[in-house]
RNA sequence: GGCCCGGUGGUCAAGCGGUUAAGACACCGCCCUUUCACGGCGGUAACACGAGUUCGAUUCUCGUCCGGGUCA
């Protein structure tokens, strides 16, 4: 029996996914990546005993400290909206779950994401629910051996699976927020770390018109409360060198051309200019046709052919051709 | 002090004899969302006060109070 090690939370995804496991012939080792959450980690524990799957735990906190805290705080005291998720996957959970599995003699590994996996490619998950933008940035080792049960399914067909194999955790809240932030007060955890960027200048096409609260507290397209001249006005530009934010209005937010660095490619990297569609945030309405081309150090300029909105440094623009993830890198200002 | 304007939700702002008293911003909630956001839906909340006129006054009149302007 082939052995597979699961990335296992407890939650309904990966409940799912360790029944669908077995059901496809696997010997699952459920493997929960522990954050000093002790009754996260019991339920997971009691999930994983429920369902009939082996189970371990290993502590991630330094590595998640070193790979992900540590660079999502630098991001923000730069002026750049980190998306902590897809360091971590990478850095963090997929390559403890892949070490583990050689550590035990296991040729693959799993876990509960809306995405699918297929020889060596990654694909968009079900159009519902896709997550394959959070994994951009696995490695192509990790790809390889993966295996995402829950690609092809909807939200609610899981949660029906859920329901059929009667588990406890079926009507158990999605979880949302950014692991080590649970009460998703990222200015508050900042605040706790480090010292805050102070107050400065907000601007309107070059007018000072007011201070912000601290570059920390903004990302591009993000609303700013009020109106000017009746119309809503958003974060345009967040500036750590002075400190400023620039205000725009809605139709000034769109860009056509985006640069990414430290791209990371899940298929080979192309000589040429390519076509491709390109998402610049985690969001499901906005997909425009590009051309993108590598440009030196691993930067990837991207032009679209329908101007995406606000993308905001920090945040991953992610290339697909049809529903293959092509790769993905950060977007530079 | 005289004269002139104006006082509607937290803010801005329609209505001007009979309305469930618009709308916007803010705020709150829900939905969306394994990042930050955007977006969608919904909600709380007001006619300065007192007398008149009128069948009826937010709406008209007169006072009072409070703003703002203006004139010696």
């Amino acid at each position: 029996m082939e052995r597979i090690v699961l990335g296992f939370s407890g939650g309904v995804d990966s409940a799912v996914t360790s029944v669908l496991l077995k059901k496809a012939g696997y010997e699952v080792v459920g493997l929960y990546l522990d954050n000093a959450d002790e009754t996260a980690l019991t339920c997971a524990e009691e999930a994983a005993a429920y369902v009939g799957i082996r189970f371990d735990s290993i502590d991630i906190k330094a590595e998640l400290e070193e790979k992900v805290c540590t660079p999502f705080q630098q991001a923000y005291l730069s002026g750049e909206t980190p998306n902590p998720c897809i360091l971590c996957n990478p850095a963090v959970k997929f390559k403890h779950l892949l070490s583990y599995a050689d550590k035990i003699g296991a040729d693959s590994i799993a876990t509960g994401h809306y995405a699918r996996a297929k020889n060596g490619m990654l694909f968009k998950g079900h159009p519902e629910n896709d997550q394959s933008y959070m994994l951009c940035r696995i490695t192509l080792e990790q790809l390889r051996k993966l295996v995402l049960p829950l690609g092809q399914y909807a939200k609610r067909e899981v949660r029906a699976m859920a329901e059929e194999f009667t588990l406890p955790v079926a009507h158990k809240p999605d979880s949302m927020e950014i692991c080590f932030i649970p009460d998703k007060d990222y200015i508050g955890w900042l605040s706790k770390r480090t010292a805050l960027p102070s107050p400065g200048k907000l601007l309107l096409h070059g007018q000072e018109i007011g201070i912000h609260k601290g570059i920390h507290c903004y990302t591009v397209g993000q609303r700013f409360p009020g109106l000017i001249d009746g119309r809503k006005i958003y974060i345009n530009k967040i500036s750590s060198a002075d400190n400023t934010i620039e205000l725009a209005f809605w139709d000034e937010l769109f860009q056509t051309e985006v640069h990414a660095r430290d791209f990371n490619w899940l298929c080979e990297p192309p000589s040429d200019e390519i076509s491709a569609t390109v998402r610049v945030r985690h969001t499901k309405w906005e997909n425009p046709r590009c051309k993108a081309r590598i440009c030196g150090d691993n930067t990837v300029v991207i032009r679209c052919e329908e101007p995406v909105r606000a993308p905001a440094a920090g945040q991953s623009a992610v290339l697909y051709a049809e529903d293959r993830v092509l790769g993905g890198g950060f977007i530079l200002t």
